[in-house]
Parts: C-alpha cells; structure tokens; sequence
DNA sequence: GATGAATGAGTATTCATTCAT
DNA sequence: AATGAATGAATACTCATTCAT
C-alpha cells in the first residue's frame, strides 16, 4: 500500500547518516557552541531520532572532537598544499594567507568552531590554533639561529600574537564577508605579517 | 558539641559577603567559565551556603556581568592613564603596551575571563575586545583621512587583528608568565604594533 | 541480577504514560491542590521517573489546566445532554440537577478540582463556574424581559448564588457519599432552585 | 545631631507591631492567597525586616489562622447581634442577611479570606464556613422535628447549600461593589433564603 | 540500524526560618 | 524588640544517555 515515499529526509546509505549528524553538529555548533546545543537538537536537525546519534558517536563531546580533527586536517592540507616549497619565507606570506582566507571563505561554520576560544571547546580539542602557533614559533626560532631574524624578539610571542591576529580577523570576517573585500582583507593581513614579523618587514612587499 | 551552624564564618565586615563572592566568581570563572562553574560551587568556595548567593546576585549571570564590567572599567582607566596625551599616536605605543602587561601580570584571571571568547559569555557582556578595536579603527581612519597611513590598508582588519593579536598573547602569557620575561613581551608587542600597524613601521622604534 | 532499571514498568501502551500521569494529577490535585503536589510527587504516583513527567506535559500548570479543560467538557456535555430540549426552563431543573449529581458521583475527584476556589488555580483555568453563572443569569435576563421572573431580583446575584450552592453541595457531597441519598440530595438541590429562582416558585414541582 | 525623623513608617507601640503585620497579612492574603505571599513579603508590608515576623508568630500558618479565627469570631458577633431573638425564623432572614452583607461592605479583605476555599488555607482553618452550615442545619433539624419544615428535605444540603450560596454571593460582590447595589444584593438573597429554604416560602416576605 | 520513551543525576532558584548583633 | 544576613531543604525543570522494541 505505501509508495515511495520522498520524504524531504535525505539520503540513507551506509556512512550517511554519520554524514548527516556530522553535518548538523557542524552548523549547530558554529551558531552556538558546544553547550547551546543538545544531542538531541543534532540528531532532530539531521533528520533522525535521539538514540541514534548515540550509535554513531560515543556522546557530545566525541562529536566535537571529530569535527575539529576534521577541520584542522582540512585545514593543513590547505595550508601545506599552499605553501609546500616555500614554508616560513617572506615569499609564503602571500599564498599561506591565501589559502588561510580562501578555507575560511568555504568554510564559514567550522572557522567559527575552530577559532573560538570557548572554555569548554578548548578542553576538548587540542586546540588547533595552538599547534599553528607552534609550528610558526618553530620556524621563527630556525630563522633566529640562522641570523636572519632579530634575535631579540620572541618566538612564541610572535606565534601566539600572529596565530591571534588571525582567528580573530577571520572569525570576523567570517560572521559577515560583506565587511571587506576578499582583496583589501588578504592586502591587510599580508602587510602586517610581513612588516610585523618578518625581517626588515617594509611595506613593499615583493 | 554538635555544630548545627555550617562554620565559624569567614570575617564579617560590610560588603564582605559580595566582595568574597566576587572573588570565588573571578577565580572560577577564570578556570572554567561561566558554564563550568555552579552557582553553589561559587557559594562554597566563598564558603557560604547556597542560597547566600541570591541575597547579592539575581543570578550567575549578574555575577558575571558585574565582573566583567568591573574588569572593562579597570582596564580602560589603566589605559587612558597610560596614554592620555597620545592617544593613537607612535609615541603611545609602548605607555600602552605596558599597561595592558601591567593589567595583565596583576589580574590574571580577570584577564582570562575577559579575553575569552566564551560563546556564553559574549552573550552576557558587550566584548570588550569590540569596544578596544572599534576604537583602534577608529584612530586609523581618522590617520588614513590625514594621509598618514597607506589607504589601501582596512582600518577594521588591522584593528580586529591587533586586538586578537594582544588578547591571545596576553592569555597566553597569563597562564604561565614564565613562559616569557615582561621585557622581552612587551619589546616584543611594541614591534609588531610599531611596525605592523604604524605608518612606515621600521624597526627603529624611537 | 542487580537491576539498574527501577521498576517492571507499568504496562504500555500508546498514550498510556500520559494517561496514567493525567489520572495520578487527577487525584493528587484533588487531594492536595495545585501547589500541595510537586512533579516528582505526579510523576512517581503514576510510576514513573521524574523527568517523564516533562516528557509528556510542559509543565505543572499544563497538566493542571490540561485535566480541567477535560473535566469543563465533560462536564459540559453531561448537562447539555440532559437539557437540550428545555434549557432555562422549570422542567429543565430536574434532569439539570440529575445530570449534575450523576457526573459528581462519577467523577469524585474531578469535582473537588474543578469546584475547588483554589487562587492559583484560578489563575490557571477560567473559572467554570464563572461560565456556568454567566449562562444562568443570561437566562434569567431572558425571562425578566420575557416579564416571566420578578424584575427586582438581580440576575447575577442570583446566578452567582445558585452556582455557589450547587458547587458547595457538590463538593461536599463528594468528600463523603454516605452523607445523603443521592434521592434526597437530588430532591433537595430542585426545590432550592425552583422555589428560590424560578418564576412562583411553590412546593408542588410537576 | 539626629532629629526626630517623622518617617514613613507607622507608630512603634507596644501591640503596634503585632497590629501591622496582622494588617499587612489580611491584605497580601486577600490578594494573593497563603501561598502567594512570603513572610518577607508581609514584614516588608508592615514595614519591619524580615525577622522581626517570627517575634509575633510562630510561622506563616500561625498568622493566617489568628486572622481567620479574628474573622470568624468578628462575623459570628455581628449576625449574632442581628438576629439575637429571633435565630432561625423567618424573621431573621434579613436583618441576617444585612449584617452579612454590611460585613462583606466593611471587610473586603477579610470576606475575601473567609470565603476561599483555598486548598491550602482550608488546611489551616477549621473553614467558618463549615460552622455556619453546622448551625443551620441544626436549625433545619429543630424546624424539621417540630413540624416546621418538610421533612423530605435534606437539612444538611440546604445548610452547605445556603452557606455556598451565601459565601460566593459576597465573594464576587466584594471584589466589585460597583457590580449590584446593596439594595438589590439583600433583597435577592433574602428572597432566594426565604423561598428556597424557608417553609412555605413565598415571594411575599413580611 | 533506527527509534523514542524513559531515566535520573544535575542545577538554578526560592523561601521559611534562625540567630548574632 | 528589631535587624537582616545567612541558612539549607525543597522543587521545578533540563538533558545526556540507555535500551526494549
């Protein structure tokens, strides 16, 4: 007697309904946090009842978790992918920004994830903007050695604040991109890190 | 022999219940923000009963509020102290800079609360991070307008960043101010400002 | 062996769970009161954890005003039919009463809620006495202009009054049966409301 | 340096803090019933703090019970003055019924209090309207044995049903005298006593 | 796999009552 | 007598998590 049925429900498939929760948690989690959000809001918003979210991730905080690592891996291969030959030297500057802005531009939901700094994220993921501060501190005390960079300015300051500078322009930037242009935004953001943390930084940049 | 009041009482004096209060609020909501904390954690740790905590709040959230507006005020009377007759300008940079270490070394939770980016928290106090870079924007324009500063620069961006830039440093080295010497931070701030976001930043400071 | 789970449940059935949480609100409020019973109180009468009380009503006063509603309508239907053909008039006063007490005897418990002056309760239904004495003083408003009922009695007043004493008598009666035979009950609720508020009222009935 | 400082605040006399939270609790209870209303509430009222309440009552149930016994007490004088000789006839019905009625006019408050059958409060008092009802129908009884009074009619029922009446009659009076006039208020009530409970009750009263 | 009713620990908040001052 | 800060038990309501179907 019943007929298929298209119901507005999407797709279900093996790995589909992982996806959906996925999916859901993403968007619930960037409009509100970790604690604004129930189990049962995600699993509702992707369509299914709350038990099952219960049969894909072990609970909430899982969830977060996998989308973070999720994100900071989508994010690094980006980054890398950008910067693959020239890692740490002015000449990245421009393309690692690039690359940085074009994934929050794709990306809107999970920078605002990745980026805030809530108290109760941030115990659950490593946070992300704390291993990019690492690796820039690294590159940074590697030019130092290497005398190409004035010794009396500190790494991990320079890391912290640069990595700062960031997550912060593109959180905000990415609530509404209709506050600057993508061109004057990476135009910005280039400048600073070149004359602010790189040697002899002038603003003639190439 | 049977105690059937709580504890001998912490030391009574006006405005001491509120102020011990207060205090718990600071350190427990720097530890672990405004949803990780209890209102009966609070209480106890002032070492009052639960219901003590209503006779000075309507609620956690008041408690919070009233911190971070106490904390706001602190801060901006700091550095208007700091700067007042060279508000914006060069000369200004480093009397700033070292104001806002001062607050920091000396308010270290006050700082975690209100550098945090707590999707609750925003929620309750009007950022003061917000406020900062609005006002940092500002001052750019009016230095672009003057023809002193590159136009093509976005006066919005280099202000959200610099804030990002100094509120994540500043956490950061509030956990742990071993991690760095105050000399060597705030030459280190000072360059980036300088040179960052200071027109043809060089690294000839004065 | 240890079980986790508390109870063998009662049995299930769609709609039972909100039906057994409605009957145990039956009785507790009838016994107790609006505020004389606590969720928890509703929730294990019925068997049932605390929180599945919420599962099915938003909150006390929903179940509340959900039993009193029922209890107005049924109420309403039991006299509606008794009357139908005869609303207002002497020979209605008879099958009125009748219906009246055979739903009172029926529904011991729904009685003492609805014709209880509870002032919270009032604050949750609208009242239905008051419904009930509007009806009656619309009729009696009907006769005197019909030049059928003695002009210098008030019509609300004597609505108002009669409901009050079916209401009390009712109540009353409920609390015990064996206080009267239903006969003599019945009997006496007619006289009062013929001789006292019907047109010439006398003794002699039919 | 302090002067006399004519406050606000009523008398301080010996009794005079009794009187005032006395005064305090008839009014709040009026409004808003026992539990509508706190302890601090009724201290405030009077203008006292909040411990002072329990200086003059033991708790909350003690204040609602000696207004309700003062009420009782104050009404019971009253329709006993009225009708001293002649209790029970027809003769009394009015002077009755205008002493209660001239109560009601001056004790709005108090009427209010009386007359609800609040769960809670009924709990508390020993309700004066089961006194009230007791006492006619003891009358009834007497009629009744004496030949006075049709013997098929249940005198209890008439007693709770007059006192029902009687109650929700000055109730829904007292919370706006502007909805009958005095006048036509007793004589309805007069005229459904004298007919409906009264031996051969008819419409011509004297 | 999916369901969704049920669980029950957790938390904010209220308020009658006490007692040191 | 009066004060009013403090107490803490009581209670409504939420939500992560489980499990029989």
């Amino acid at each position: 007697m019943s007929v298929t049925r298209p119901l507005a429900r999407p797709p279900r498939g093996p790995g589909q309904t992982r996806a959906q929760i996925l999916e859901a948690g993403r968007k619930l989690f960037a409009e509100r946090g970790l604690h604004g959000v129930t189990t049962h809001d995600i699993a509702a918003h992707a369509g299914f009842a709350a038990g099952t979210f219960y049969l894909h991730f072990r609970d909430k905080t899982e969830l977060f978790r996998v989308i973070a690592e999720e994100t900071i891996e989508l994010l690094r291969e980006r980054l890398d992918g950008a910067t693959h030959d020239s890692r740490g030297t002015r000449a990245a500057v421009r393309p690692f920004t690039d690359a940085l802005v074009g994934f929050a531009e794709e990306n809107r939901d999970l920078v605002r994830i990745l980026f805030s700094r809530d108290s109760e994220a941030a115990a659950v993921e490593a946070n992300v903007l704390n291993e990019l501060a690492a690796s820039i501190a690294e590159n940074r005390r590697a030019q130092i050695a290497a005398g190409e960079f004035p010794a009396q300015l500190d790494p991990d300051v320079l890391a912290q604040g640069l990595v700062g500078l960031l997550a912060r322009v593109l959180a905000w930037w990415s609530e509404d991109p209709e506050r600057t242009s993508r061109a004057a935004l990476i135009d910005t953001l280039v400048h600073i890190q070149i004359s602010g943390t790189h040697p002899s930084g002038t603003h003639t940049e190439e």
